[in-house]
DNA sequence: GTCTATATTAGGATAGAC
DNA sequence: GTCTATCCTAATATAGAC
């Protein structure tokens, strides 16, 4: 299959759906109405086929979650990797990937947004959630040294400056849509003034 | 019944809970697992009883969600009421409102966290988020005043400042815990200086 | 205030035809 | 790739006893 055809609607003739085609309207679902409260009758009707159907492309439920979240991931991981390896100072690894991390967050919008709202309810989402905690950890350490490095202040003890910046990064999946009016280049240089720079004038 | 009666264990004899610490117990599963996740049985079973007995305390599962989310949206809109009624400048009020936002967030977490989730898959879902997005546009009316003031940096448009602002503040529930190794007052200044002044050193 | 049924509906998942 | 029919389990909620 040819990445193109995961959008493009170039299949003649009958409706009949692929995996990535039931895989997006899943995610689209689950992020409307939050996994547990979607049924997989939900994710049907929304196609316009009947629940059976899902079973053809999907083992179960979980199965369409697990791909979705394993996606969420691997984009940061090597936002983060790349911003690690890209830069020599903690600080420039730091700016680079609270950047990048906007921009996989806005790309790979409703994957994220999954991955931010799962609580450990099933095996599939204790192993996201361990995967993510792992990840965390990364980050706080660059955080950690970035203060050492004196670029952040130390009034504000850096899990706390982690969480804090993070946390508003990540609470653009609440807003933030691609066919908004907010631009996805413009919010990551945003981001990085309010976190670093803060949003009140001169300073 | 007192207001002390909902924590304190001066009942004597056979367990038999009340309204309030039923209320509790179930905001805390909920929390826990997502709502819709959480059965009737299982916030039963996390007090020792049946479940037909949570019957006796409340009418169905929604209307527990009910009570948490008007506590919540209480919370906030008194927060917001105080923040306009003491200051006379939008940029006093915002600041003041900042400060006491993440207060009401602390005292009241569960309930917020709660209030934070909601999806609007319920007709008592549904009208916390209506009554939230009043809300939510009072604090925008806001910050766009303290922007005009010039208390704001102008490159940054005021509806994405407020998305960013509170993005950080609500992203407060996803860690901040009573028992934890964070001081809740500390806290409120930390969130005050990093949105406003950033993390950076000497800017 | 809690119990043991029980009614009723919806959920995830499978079988086998088209 | 989708359908209808069906299995089985779990969910919300009620009835009525203790």
């Amino acid at each position: 299959m040819t990445a193109a055809a995961s959008t493009s609607r170039n299949r003649r003739g009958r409706p009949g759906y692929d995996r990535q085609q039931v895989l997006e309207a899943a995610v689209r679902i689950f992020n409307q109405q939050g996994y547990d409260a979607t049924s997989v009758s939900d994710i049907a009707a929304s196609l316009g086929f009947a629940k059976s159907a899902l079973y053809h492309h999907f083992e179960s439920k979980a199965s369409i979650l697990e791909l979705a979240l394993d996606d969420a991931l691997s984009g940061l991981e090597s936002a983060l990797d790349s911003a690690v390896r890209d830069n020599g100072s903690a600080s420039a690894q730091l700016r680079q990937f609270v950047h990048s991390a906007v921009g996989v967050l806005t790309a790979r919008l409703p994957q994220v947004m999954l991955l931010l709202r799962v609580r450990g309810n099933s095996e599939v989402e204790l192993a996201a959630l361990q995967r993510r905690r792992a990840f965390d950890q990364r980050v706080a350490m660059i955080v950690a040294a970035a203060q050492e490095e004196g670029m952040l202040r130390k009034e504000i003890d850096a899990s706390v400056a982690t969480r804090l910046i993070f946390g508003m990064i990540n609470s653009l999946v609440e807003w933030y849509r691609p066919d908004g009016p907010v631009d996805a280049a413009e919010l990551a240089d945003d981001v990085l003034l309010a976190t670093f720079d803060g949003l009140q004038t001169h300073p």
